[in-house]
RNA sequence: GGUCGAUUAGCUCAGUUGGCUAGAGCGUUUCUUUGACGUAGAAAAGGUCAGAGGUUCGAGUCCUCUAUCGACCACCA
């Protein structure tokens, strides 16, 4: 026997990957297409996408296992639909994450990093990410990713650096690189600047000070930064204070009087406080746009440490924090401090990775002018040349590329691409600067004068917007198929950080969009609804779910219950629900292979078996071919039934595809595997079979499911006694052929069934466990197909009347069937009858409701103003027939 | 403060252009050793679709307001 009871993913997944990596499955290829009508319209044959680079020398966590599963499935669809398809797979240096646990490291073996050179550090961390990489590349195998390891892309290669560098250097050229003196977000901890958008920011009581300052109370939480203030500011409609605007005053301060002026500016809000602001240019965002427009003194308070410089007198080199506490008691002392708002909120900006307060900070940096990067990207949306899921992040990201601030580029970590200018550190004042790619030196002669490298390395999202050009090795004035790239999926937190840079990058680049398509996924929250985090204890480790019940399961159980940019919760019910389908799907084969054996091996049933067969290849007309290969003809109306079933599911599921709905696929093709294959095909399969029509639609099913469960799919494939190859390499199912009017007498027969079991349980409540004969009248539906309604409804017997009914009679519409019960058993069910009789009543109510009503006979459309008169008619039937069985009962 | 999203069964979510007699998974109840599967089969219970108005023959779906929750952006010194 090759199936064993139950399916076990540990016994099929690993061996299996590894066949599909020895067998090439996953680079991409042109497949040969046989002509079919489907394949006819298709024009694109290539099909690409790359994966978000997980950090190298990290773990997945469950965002990864969303992530992978996606983009998985889209890539193994498209592979099956015969598209060349290339899954680039990503490992990222994870320039500042990684710093952070090097530098950690670093201090638990009591050093720090300043005992270092940059090319020292660099090269240590190097060796350490060496040392730890290799557990998430197992780990995306593991989750059954079809990507193309050949290709893998690490965000510090070569091609990178180098194409990082001549985007540089076109940049540079183009005037659009600067260096500049400007306030910066920057962490005294890491001692590095970020971007605006790695700052995170926390609601925080922080008291608010209203201090004497001159002639004026003004209001500060800062009052530590008094040092540094270069003029206090009001607002130029401001009335109160309209007579001291230009003049100055003199500030009683701890370390003595000092002088500022008073200026105006509309920046100030007059509810505020008193309405009077003091003005620190060099540790303010908004104080240091005042102190451009009025062309104010900045004067740096807070050095890179986070602690008072020499202006702060006495208080120099103490921590911030401390200072203030200082500077307000010597201030209360002196009378300066006229109140306390003790519960004051606002929202203090710190470091997303060790918690630490930023500081806005004055630095030199490379910034990048955006205006014209934020301008083409914009663009391009506008045009619509992107299309994204959901659609309304289109216009979100035209708003926030349409408010773009000057990008920030430089970061104080050893670890990253190194940013390649060098500068003469003979010229004092204004270094000249100069690009050069010889990063690795940190000292070079060019035209014999010296020139010295910036310490400094590029924010990793520099490099990173950069990725679809580098992970399909773009180049100039060469065709490149792969780019732009189908689609970008990636986590909707990252669409300003990463996909907004990825446009502009692309289109400065290589002129076009990088990808034609975006699909954002949110955020995986825990069973309760809430934010995964270690603090909470609450995170979900993908691979301990992935060993648990198998990587199908964990994708199935992903993939449920989601919908593009939603933050959902996530629960490991889901995963059994998966796990389950696993099972279920396995043991369809096993059965099936179970009757193919029989009928190969000349068992009892095997003569009516080959006898089938044989129809189908040779005797009947109506046998097709289809799934490339097997010849089946359909038999009897459950087997037209099944492939009606299949081909609306096979259609849909593209739809879902086309349209990012994995959910929904996903759920349909649980429901017509378990729901229709299993529970009416395969049952009636038991009865009468037919083995090619077996083996075509479970291929079929096989196909179909495998974009979202590849290993079970492919477990099953390569058990089955008559396939052949590798079911990644199998092609998407095409239509099968039936006869839809033999169909649909398959959905009515079912309803019969349907109504017999639903009776016959009924029934079972008055009578425990005993099973009663079925009798049917004029019903050449029922008469037909004995055999099969004698299995499904699992009743004692089936008989004819014989002109002389007797029993309960079932309430279906146009058919006359009975259950040969004994009266006084149908007595304990008369409840349940007025029940059913008081629920089609209200139903016919309803109806009745909408046809007397003129303006819906006048304006709806015909076929529903149809629908409902059918309506009608069938429920003051089924009525009449259910108070028929009434009477018989009294 | 601004923008966007959510609110549907006990729980987690579907519900595409209005046609719904509102679905699924898990959970719950009852029954069942039936040619695979108890990780199963059969049946059932459970919802005034957050609230109030409006448009419409018809609203879970469209519009307005309210309430609650959430995300993002900006930020108040």
């Amino acid at each position: 026997m090759r199936f064993t009871k139950s399916y076990d993913p540990g016994e099929f997944e690993p061996r299996i990957y590894a066949e599909w990596e020895r067998m090439g499955a996953f680079q991409p290829r042109k497949l040969q297409r046989e002509a079919d009508e489907r394949d006819e319209t298709e024009t694109q044959d290539c099909y690409a996408l790359v994966m978000p680079p997980p950090n190298a020398n990290g773990n997945l966590h469950i965002g990864h296992g969303l992530t992978i599963a996606i983009e998985d499935s889209l890539a193994r669809y498209y592979r099956l639909r015969g598209r060349s398809t290339w899954y680039v797979p990503g490992a990222d240096h994870a320039g500042f994450e990684t710093w952070v646990v090097y530098e950690r490291a670093l201090e638990k073996q009591g050093h720090s990093r300043f005992e270092y050179s940059r090319d020292e550090l660099y090269a240590r961390v190097w060796k350490f990410v060496e040392e730890q990489r290799g557990n998430m590349e197992l780990q995306v195998r593991a989750l059954g990713a079809s990507c193309a390891w050949e290709d893998l892309t690490f965000t510090l290669d070569e091609n990178v650096v180098s194409r990082v560098y001549k985007t540089f250097e076109k940049m540079w050229n183009d005037g659009m690189i600067y260096r500049g003196e400007k306030l910066v977000n920057y962490c005294p901890k890491h001692q590095t600047a970020f971007a605006d958008i790695e700052v995170d920011y926390q609601e925080e009581k922080t008291p608010l000070y209203y201090i004497k300052y001159g002639p004026f109370t003004l209001a500060t939480t800062r009052p530590e930064t008094k040092f540094g203030d270069t003029a206090v500011a009001v607002n130029p409609k401001d009335e109160r204070y309209a007579e001291w605007v230009g003049k100055k005053i003199t500030v009683e301060g701890v370390n003595g009087p000092f002088e500022v002026e008073v200026i105006a500016d509309e920046m100030v809000d007059m509810e505020f406080g008193t309405g009077v602001v003091k003005i620190t240019p060099a540790h303010d965002f908004n104080d240091w746009e005042v102190g451009q427009r009025h062309n104010l003194r900045v004067v740096q308070v807070i050095d890179e440490e986070g602690k008072m410089t020499e202006v702060a007198g006495r208080f120099a080199g103490m921590p911030v924090r401390e200072a203030r506490k200082a500077i307000v008691k010597e201030m209360e002392k002196m009378g300066l401090i006229v109140k306390i708002d003790k519960d004051y909120v606002t929202k203090v900006p710190h470091c997303y990775k060790c918690g630490a307060v930023i500081e806005p900070m004055l630095k030199e940096q490379w910034f990048i002018d955006v205006e014209r990067l934020a301008k083409e990207a914009t663009l391009r949306l506008e045009k619509g040349e992107i299309k994204f899921w959901p659609a309304n992040k289109r216009k979100v990201l035209i708003d926030y590329l349409k408010n773009l601030k000057d990008w920030n580029i430089s970061r104080q970590i050893p670890w990253g691409i190194a940013i390649p200018m060098f500068h003469q550190t003979e010229t004092e004042n204004a270094p000249e600067w100069i690009f050069d790619t010889r990063t690795n030196l940190a000292k070079i002669e060019v035209g014999g004068v010296k020139y010295y490298r910036d310490e400094d390395t590029f924010d990793t999202w520099f490099s990173s917007s950069h990725w679809p050009i580098v992970c399909t090795n773009w180049e100039e004035q060469r065709e490149n198929p792969y780019y732009p790239l189908n689609v970008m999926e990636t986590a909707g937190d990252i669409l300003f950080a990463w996909v907004a840079r990825m446009i502009m990058m692309g289109v400065y680049v290589t002129g076009e969009v990088p990808f034609k398509e975006v699909y954002l996924h949110g955020l995986v929250l825990d069973e309760h609804g809430k934010k995964m985090s270690k603090s909470k204890g609450n995170v979900i480790n993908p691979m301990e779910l992935v060993t648990k019940y198998g990587s199908d399961a964990f994708r199935l159980g992903i993939l449920r219950g989601r919908s593009a940019g939603m933050n959902q919760a996530f629960s490991e019910n889901s995963v059994i629900a998966g796990r389950n389908l696993c099972n279920k799907v396995w043991n369809i084969a096993r059965l099936v292979q179970k009757i193919v054996d029989e009928s190969e091996g000349g068992g009892v049933e095997a003569v009516n078996i080959a006898k089938a067969e044989e129809k189908a290849e040779i005797v009947n007309e109506n046998a097709v071919r289809t799934g490339g290969e097997m010849p089946y003809s359909t038999n009897n109306m459950g087997e037209d039934w099944i492939c009606r079933e299949l081909v609306k599911c096979k259609e849909e599921l593209e739809d879902d595809f086309k349209e990012y709905r994995f959910a929904e696929g996903v759920e349909r093709i649980y429901n017509v595997i378990w729901d229709k294959y299993a529970d009416w095909f395969i049952e009636s399969q038991k009865v009468y079979k037919n083995v090619p029509l077996l083996k075509v639609t479970l291929e079929m099913v096989l196909e179909m499911l495998h974009p979202f469960a590849p290993f079970l799919t492919e477990a099953v494939w390569q058990s089955l006694s008559w396939t052949e190859g590798l079911l990644i390499m199998q092609k998407w199912p095409g239509r099968l052929k039936f006869d839809a009017i033999s169909a649909e007498n398959f959905e009515r027969l079912k309803l019969v069934i349907e109504e017999i079991r639903r009776v016959q349980q009924g029934l079972n409540e008055v009578e425990k466990g005993q099973k009663w004969g079925l009798l049917y009248g004029d019903d050449s539906l029922v008469a037909d197909n004995e055999v099969l309604v004698l299995a499904l409804s699992r009743v004692a017997s089936i008989a004819s009347t014989e002109g002389q009914p007797r029993g309960l009679r079932l309430a279906i519409p146009n058919q006359e069937v009975y259950l040969d019960v004994p009266e006084e058993v149908v007595k304990g069910y008369r409840d349940k009858l007025d029940e059913r009789i008081l629920a089609v009543g209200r139903e016919l109510d309803a109806l009745n409701m909408r046809m007397m009503n003129p303006n819906y006979v006048d304006k709806a459309p015909t076929h529903l103003v149809k629908q409902t008169q059918d309506g009608i008619r069938e429920k003051t039937e089924m009525i009449e027939r259910l108070r028929g069985e009434l009477r018989a009962i009294e």
